[in-house]
DNA sequence: GAGATACTTGAATTAAATTCATATAGGTAT
DNA sequence: ATACCTATATGAATTTAATTCAAGTATCTC
């Protein structure tokens, strides 16, 4: 008989497209999903999956079983929501601080379901780049901090969130397209274009270019859409997360590398005070952001 | 975490209203239900019922698990016969005779459940009493007999639906209103009040007043509210299913008591070929019987 | 206060799911 | 071709989880 463990194991291999890298989501092994993906094929006695040499591609009856499970899990998450809202109080404020420009792109759409969720729990972002996040959560000027991890003190709390993969970007026809990977010389005395921060919170200096010691200028702008368009009119070169760009190098708009031999990564926390972080809301919050974030990112790996 | 099992737990739960009936029906013993009750109530942190001594009530927590569940098992359902439907024909054609007059009265809500998901079958009800149904279905006049079980030939298969009690019915003011049950001898010289149909087939008279050699009068009705009516009226006594008299006695407009020490049941079953039986409309069709049944009938049992 | 009727509980058992170790299969680069 | 990489499949061993068994408690009824 089918339960919801199947059917969240079939909501993993449709966001992953592969059985490893779904058991890794939901911390089984490659051998347990097999065994249940053949378990409810002999149950309904049709093909589920087709296996292709790049993993497995989902047939008319997996999309149709795809599709109750994404109908059930969400009932199943309405319904638990419910519950969390019958134990305890359910008004809050959560004053939100961005760490990376690039969490807008994902952070919107999560508050969107969010606020439906919890009408009562009054979300602000608090804008802009703030050097010292930690003192804002001490302070009480701020509640929940998106960004690399922060040095917990007592009274707060880290939950990390996802890995994403940073690449590098070029122009089209940059000398460099026909590499598989780029390396840090690559960029030397090129224009890095990035955000307008500081040196030491991009990763792609931070990790990259300063150890390697790699004279390069640089060059801000505000917004990705912006640091594409100059990348694109060969002003120079940028390093930006992996699930932003799909659309522009589908459009051929520019092209992205991996960068070193096995990529650059980085990893989002969101850390809040130890009391806010068990409240309802506010794991919810995080429920709905790593789920959302599963199934609408390319390419990241949940923490 | 919770499971569709957990959710199958708490439908037949809210039916039965008791741990041990609902244990039954969906064959695990009252001591696992309550082992998965508990489990529950403390993954969410809340009561889901509360103990009676009469059996359980569900608190508000247990009845918004309870909505969950209706929801997801009607989505399961769903899902579950389209995959049916991917894997083989769905036309076809579904004569159904009926052997027993208040059949109808569950029957009509059923079907109309059926015939939205199989808009492709044809459904006929063959109206009237056949004194042979077997043939019927030998003679390819019939496909479904619904009824008490039939003699099995090896062209045909049947499948038990569920059991019903036969209570007595009386005026409200009658003079055995305070005995808790009926005997045989207590009919004697009494006119019995039934279906048109031969006395072997009125389960009261070949089970309890034939064998106990007590005479009686007849007299017949078509409809289950026009026996009723005689009833009331003091022309006569009756012996109907259960879950069609509720309604009337918590009218007042008859009693009903149990006949014999342990109650006089009837089991159904619905019989066709076995070719037709094992075809996805036709289990489907046996499927939203049972579950239709079960959660509008009191006081039946699954078989 | 004995007997029903219902749920609870802890330990023993059974069943089921998962892991481990290895096999198989399809691509791809040399 | 052959080695090699990336996938999934499979069988046996193991682990985990659910269920049963056997009492136990509580409440109601006569």
């Amino acid at each position: 008989m089918i339960e919801l463990r199947h059917l969240r194991s079939l909501i993993a291999i449709a966001e992953t497209g592969k059985l490893a890298a779904a058991a890794e989501r939901i911390y089984l092994t490659q051998s347990a999903l097999s065994h249940q993906v053949k378990l409810l094929e002999k149950h309904y006695g049709i093909a589920l999956f087709e296996r292709t040499s790049t993993g497995l591609r989902f047939t008319p009856g997996g999309t149709r079983l795809l599709r109750l499970a994404h109908q059930a899990i969400t009932l199943v998450a309405d319904a638990e929501r419910d519950l969390l809202r019958l134990k305890e109080d359910h008004s809050g404020e959560l004053r939100i601080v961005l760490e990376c420009h690039t969490c807008f792109d994902w952070l919107m759409p999560v508050l969107d379901e969010f606020r439906q969720a919890w009408p009562e729990v009054e979300v602000d972002l608090v804008a802009g780049f703030h050097s010292a996040p930690l003192m804002l959560l001490e302070k009480g000027k701020a509640d929940l901090v998106i960004g690399s991890k922060l040095p917990t003190s007592r009274a707060v709390s880290s939950q990390a969130l996802f890995r994403f993969e940073i690449l590098g970007v070029l122009p089209i026809d940059h000398a460099l397209r026909a590499r598989r990977t780029l390396e840090a010389g690559d960029f030397a005395n090129q224009t890095l274009i990035t955000y307008p921060v500081p040196e030491d919170r991009i990763d792609m200096i931070r990790e990259v270019l300063k150890p390697a010691g790699v004279p390069f200028k640089r060059r801000t702008a505000e917004l990705t859409i912006a640091i594409l368009q100059l990348v694109a009119s060969k002003r120079g070169l940028a390093a930006l997360p992996n699930w932003g760009l799909k659309n522009y190098i589908e459009q051929d708009y520019i092209i992205a590398k991996r960068i070193g031999r096995s990529g650059l990564w980085s990893d989002l926390y969101a850390t809040g005070a130890k009391a806010l972080m068990k409240r309802p809301f506010a794991q919810d919050l995080l429920r709905i952001t790593r789920e959302q974030c599963a199934a609408n990112l390319d390419g990241i790996k949940l923490l």
